[in-house]
DNA sequence: GTAGGGTTAG
């Protein structure tokens, strides 16, 4: 940016410059995308008298393109310019004009320049503004048509109009069509250029397919930070979180320099481990690096420690920062709600209408959440109403969905249906999933029946679903219904989705399935297990049997309860820390009724904190109560 | 000395 700067002082100490000079000055501002400079020197050199040449336009036009200039009254102006300084033949004004009007949507305007082009002027450049004009317009299936019809015609492909068409097929999700593409750049025997390989990249990155980005990736001898972007945030979308980590590690490592999307990408995939030793690292790491102060880094932040059980730290966070923004505040919210923090979230919110920040959807979401993870019952549904009255803003099905949740769980299965007969949307799959799940805690068989139908309509695959109204009978004794559930899931080859825990040690995360006899201290896991059971006995706990699925006898049901997973990881975690250290389980489903009374009698035995995170929202353990206050 | 492309998004 020095170097503009240089040029500028020098250019305005020439008295009257040439076309050559001024088109010099801009070519500088367009290169490194100061678009309001180029325009404001376009209108000084028509000032001083100087008329525009055919180099000067196609700047102008990126400018306009790029900068504020996208608006309709700009783009008015645009022939007229051209026309006035009689460039309406020239090559690289014309094919300018069509990348401007496709850049801003005028496809519409940009076929009309198009369709005037004479044969040579016609080039791949031409093309590939068209093309990507639909890409980038929200329309992948036209930007396709138009390329097939681009090779029937004797335009060849170069690598810029590949790298515009590959982003089609990550928004059209169809890798295999993106792979022809790949095939291509190969027989063509085409130089695989760092854009395009990025391209390339990301494009099997975003689709999932991870190895094959990573070959790619590591084709490149000096990558790029785009490069490692699409690599990392292609591995934290797809479940790879700890790569994602890892490579980002690996990046630091080798003295590469992360951007702030970089960093952003690597605390999504720490939020998604829920390790609090890797959300302190890279906590550490952002506090000593240029992004400590940047807005949206911060927002990630607070949803990563949220994440990890730190809503503490979080709030720590989002008190540093000094311009809060909606989307800020929104964050923090949702961090209590996560947590069954309600009245802190309730508080929040007040004060961000004291900051004269308005609130958003997303808001609404946290708040709802956060009075429904603490039974506020009346409060949510004023939140609710107050949303479109008071703010304007239209509920979507999560704020639906959360509304029913709230009703339901609390008890008012009437509330909750009338809710929904009342909705002016067709209820979504969420909304009657909520209703079902409370269903079976209120033991309500028709409405649940109803409510179960309704979701398989929706979505006849989702195991959860059968899984919850299996249950539901149940807890109701009726034995030949849930057989019933049973077969219409392997019918359809569905199987219960493989409840798991993990538990941090030392930073490293280990994970225990049902009856898991796999660790290498599996023994002693087991033998302590025995011992926490013989003591919850001693203090009368008696299992809840209701939420074992099978009809079996009652001992067999109790012998499966013990053995559920996050017994597991607890009795591990409490042979290998010291006395009084906290235990931060993560498990991939809703906590078992059962599961939470042992744990909450447990936390008071071993005089422990137990952290759990289910698949919902966290539940801490402390003497022997829960924060959800039971309620979850 | 001029025209087309790419990472991300609470």
């Amino acid at each position: 940016m020095g170097e503009i700067g240089y040029a500028r002082n020098v250019f305005d100490q020439i008295t009257e410059p040439n076309v050559y000079l001024w088109n010099a000055i801009i070519r500088g501002y367009c290169k490194h995308s100061l678009f309001g400079e180029v325009l404001e020197m376009y209108s000084e050199m028509q000032g001083n008298g100087v008329s525009p040449d055919g180099f000067t336009l196609p700047y102008v036009l990126k400018a306009w393109s790029g900068g504020g200039g996208s608006s309709v009254k700009m783009g008015f102006g645009v022939h007229g310019h051209v026309f006035r300084n009689g460039f309406e033949s020239d090559v690289f004004v014309q094919n300018s004009i069509v990348a401007f009007y496709a850049k801003c949507g005028r496809l519409d305007k940009a076929w009309i320049v198009f369709d005037r082009l004479d044969d040579r002027s016609r080039t791949i450049v031409s093309w590939t503004s068209i093309v990507s004009g639909y890409a980038q317009n929200g329309q992948p299936l036209e930007a396709l048509r138009i390329f097939s019809q681009m090779r029937h015609s004797d335009v060849k492909p170069d690598w810029i109009a590949l790298v515009s068409i590959l982003r089609t097929y990550t928004d059209i999700n169809d890798i295999e069509q993106g792979k022809s593409i790949h095939g291509i750049v190969i027989k063509t025997g085409l130089e695989l250029e760092p854009d395009l390989l990025i391209a390339l990249t990301s494009m099997y990155a975003k689709c999932g397919e991870v190895l094959v980005a990573r070959l790619l990736f590591d084709q490149m001898d000096i990558p790029n930070v785009i490069l490692w972007n699409a690599m990392i945030s292609g591995y934290a979308k797809n479940g790879h979180a700890d790569e994602a980590v890892a490579l980002f590690r690996k990046m630091i490592g080798v003295n590469a320099r992360p951007d702030s999307i970089t960093v952003r990408s690597c605390i999504i995939a720490c939020a998604q481990l829920g390790s609090v030793e890797l959300a302190r690292w890279m906590d550490d790491y952002i506090s000593r690096s240029d992004y400590r102060n940047d807005v949206f880094v911060n927002t990630a932040l607070i949803d990563m420690h949220a994440k990890c059980g730190n809503v503490d730290f979080a709030r720590r966070i989002f008190d540093h920062v000094s311009n809060k923004d909606v989307v800020l505040w929104s964050a923090m919210i949702v961090g209590y709600g996560l947590h069954g923090r309600g009245r802190e979230a309730i508080d929040l919110f007040n004060s961000m209408k004291c900051a004269r920040v308005e609130p958003n959807d997303v808001t609404f979401i946290g708040l709802l959440l956060a009075c429904n993870h603490s039974g506020l019952v009346e409060e949510g549904c004023n939140y609710f109403q107050s949303m479109k009255r008071d703010h304007g803003i239209e509920p979507r099905h999560q704020h639906y969905a959360c509304v029913v949740d709230l009703l339901s769980r609390a008890g008012f299965l009437d509330r909750a249906y009338e809710f929904i007969m009342e909705m002016p949307i067709e209820p979504g799959i969420t909304v009657w999933g909520a209703l079902l799940s409370a269903c079976k805690i209120c033991r309500n068989v028709s409405l649940g029946e109803y409510a179960a139908e309704r979701a398989f309509s929706l979505d006849p695959f989702n195991a959860g679903h059968y899984i919850q109204l299996s249950n539901l009978y149940a807890s109701v004794g009726k034995w030949n219904n849930v057989k019933k559930v049973r077969k219409m899931m392997s019918d359809k080859g569905l199987s219960k989705d493989l409840g798991y825990t993990s538990i941090e040690i030392n930073g490293k995360l280990q994970a225990f399935c049902v009856g898991d006899k796999s660790h290498p201290r599996s023994k002693e896991i087991f033998a302590e297990l025995e011992k926490l059971e013989r003591r919850l006995k001693d203090t009368g706990f008696t299992p809840n049997t209701e939420s074992v699925l099978h009809d079996v006898q009652n001992e067999d049901k109790e012998e499966s309860l013990c053995n559920h997973s996050e017994r597991l990881a607890i009795a591990f975690g409490l042979i290998c820390t010291t006395p009084g250290t906290p235990l931060r389980i993560t498990k991939n489903l809703r906590a078992c009724v059962n599961c939470h009374a042992a744990t909450k009698l447990i936390s008071k035995l071993v005089e422990r904190e137990i952290i759990v995170r289910d698949a919902n929202r966290f539940h801490h353990f402390k003497d022997g109560v829960c924060s959800c206050g039971d309620y979850w």
